[in-house]
DNA sequence: CTGAAAGCGCTAACAT
DNA sequence: ATGTTAGCGCTTTCAG
């Protein structure tokens, strides 16, 4: 209802006589209009209930004020914090942000790329999708649109990358189970190639090594996530991976699990057993998911920067828009930024600490 | 780097020798072209490399092929669920999503809808924050912007809606807690004047009330989501309430939460006293967290169906936007839905069922 | 300081 | 079946 026809420039000119483009330098803050005009035509505006629209402006301007951000899977709290981080620090900077889910497909990240080039975003920040090489990330950037990785880092693809350092986590998180007096480790990885397990990985192996331990052991979870959207982070393979490793016969005296929902799986698992978790068996959890602290005994689990990540990739992305202008100091090699993440010790691994 | 002034229609037309419009026709499926030319330009846009652009498609055709999600706030899992579904369902439309988030706060709100406007999108589905009147939301509907509030209602705004049958939820829920031998039985909820908690305090009540039990207990655990988007989900005040119920002079038979969240401060204060979840108390959630069922002891907890509102919510919007052009049929009244929610019986429950 | 004209990329009339 | 013209709403020359 109501004449629907959105309020143009052409309508405040008309009804005050004067030209277009007057009032579009008034509206627009350019200097070359006298003060009183412009006050006329702000007025008008006003009244008229005036809204300045984008698509024209981007046609004209080629920026549409706009950022992809390209996601996996919001069910992961740590992505759904990264979202809010990302939108709140974008919306400060004037951007509204294009959100692309790809749910681990190969065709959803080709989509979403493709999708983004068409819209002509003025940048992008995105977790890239598990299978593929990424290379048409590489396009995309190469097409001028700049590009920020999150989380998952391309390493072969010379492309900014804001994450965490899991190595440094896992490893000072299996340290700490190691002080804690395990001599046994085990840890448990969704089954994913990606860059955080792969780091993570690393850092439990180095711990290890570190502590002169042998006999590691890093137990494949596998992942469901690219089948179903419904149940994105269920525990229950961590539950039954936990439950043969309980009835196999070395028992470790830890488990280190890549994320705090397979924790879940493997306290059931152990209390079942009749084993008690943090004295029988240590367990340690990543991602300090709200729950994590609220668990019975409350888990020992890294904590990931999620916040800053958000805040960083987007400033960065900013940074990379602007010098896309500028013709200079631009062609820099990649940034590849880990940020640190912090071991929360709770209940869980608390065995000989006291 | 390389030339990165986009491929446009023009382009095409020039190294084909043929008309701009052609051009378009041949590329958008219209018919009056020649198939032998179609084939041509077809092959020269795949070969240059062509996107369209939207911004100059939606300016000439008014629509822009994208909705808008209003959220408060993505780290809740319900909302997170909310973002797939909706995100999937529209994509597979051939619609691009605006994501927005207001973070509860009335700015954020009017913010969100000011750009609504500004981008026209062609429809959009809203998460109302809790202040305000959400007149906003309304003038933006009677601007042309279909609207499709989700999860909280605006009563008494004629908008249309979808969400959960809170009501019947806690009714069912709260049923079953004294069906297990609860007499007397306490609710925990958000203190947040949104029409989800408001229905959730009436299920509770009237079962209470079928159940001649009288000495019913209502308490407000005080929202800090108003405060700060980074502990959205804190079970730390339930947990406060739920000491202060314990040390009470009437313990209660059975805890009922408005949100899984808060089930595990209750889970902590009670094991803190010494108090068996299950069998000294009760305990019954809302929200199927993935967590709920791994909780020792599991927890009973209402399921809500976030994957069917997002897919029944984004349809209905589609339906509204179709219904904007053929101008007919259109003005009947908001349509206003509740999808059931499912109790899914747990061990925090069971006493007495055996 | 202001207006007139041109054009961003695309599509929808009207020609032909 | 194809080309020409016009225009979506806005900004940027270029005149006056």
């Amino acid at each position: 209802m109501a004449d629907s026809r959105r309020v143009t420039l052409k309508d405040i000119a008309k009804s005050l006589g004067v030209s277009v483009n007057t009032v579009s330098r008034a509206l627009t803050g350019k200097d070359s209009v006298g003060e009183e005009t412009r006050a006329r035509i702000k007025a008008e505006a006003e009244r008229l209930g005036y809204v300045p629209n984008p698509m024209a402006r981007s046609l004209v301007l080629g920026s549409a004020m706009t950022i992809g951000l390209v996601i996996t899977n919001p069910s992961n709290p740590f992505y759904a914090r990264l979202i809010s981080a990302i939108e709140h620090r974008g919306r400060a900077a004037g951007y509204s942000l294009m959100l692309l889910l790809t749910e681990e497909s190969p065709d959803g990240d080709q989509n979403a790329a493709q999708t983004l080039l068409r819209w002509n975003v003025d940048g992008a920040l995105v977790v890239p999708a598990v299978q593929g090489d990424g290379e048409h990330w590489a396009r995309l950037s190469d097409a001028g649109i700049p590009l920020v990785c999150l989380n998952r880092d391309l390493a072969d693809l010379e492309l900014d990358y804001v994450g965490v350092d899991y190595e440094r986590g896992a490893y000072e998180a299996t340290r700490h189970l190691v002080a804690s007096g395990a001599r046994t480790v085990c840890l448990m990885e969704e089954d994913l190639p990606i860059s955080p397990v792969a780091d993570r990985i690393a850092g439990f192996r180095r711990a290890l090594a570190d502590a002169g331990l042998t006999g590691e052991r890093v137990v494949s979870v596998p992942t469901r996530r690219l089948e179903s959207l419904a149940l994105p982070w269920e525990p229950a393979d961590a539950y039954r991976l936990a439950q043969e490793i309980v009835r196999g016969d070395r028992l470790p005296d830890a488990i280190m699990v890549g994320n705090d929902y397979f924790a879940l799986g493997v306290y059931r698992a152990l209390t079942e057993a009749g084993l008690r978790v943090g004295e029988d068996v240590l367990v340690g959890g990543f991602g300090d998911h709200p729950f994590a602290a609220y668990l019975n005994p409350s888990l020992t689990t890294v904590a990931l920067p999620s916040a800053d990540i958000g805040v960083t990739a987007v400033d960065l992305l900013l940074r990379r828009m602007k010098g896309q202008d500028d013709h200079d100091r631009d062609h820099d090699r990649a940034d590849k930024r880990r940020l640190p993440a912090e071991l929360v010790v709770r209940a869980s691994s608390r065995r000989g600490v006291t």
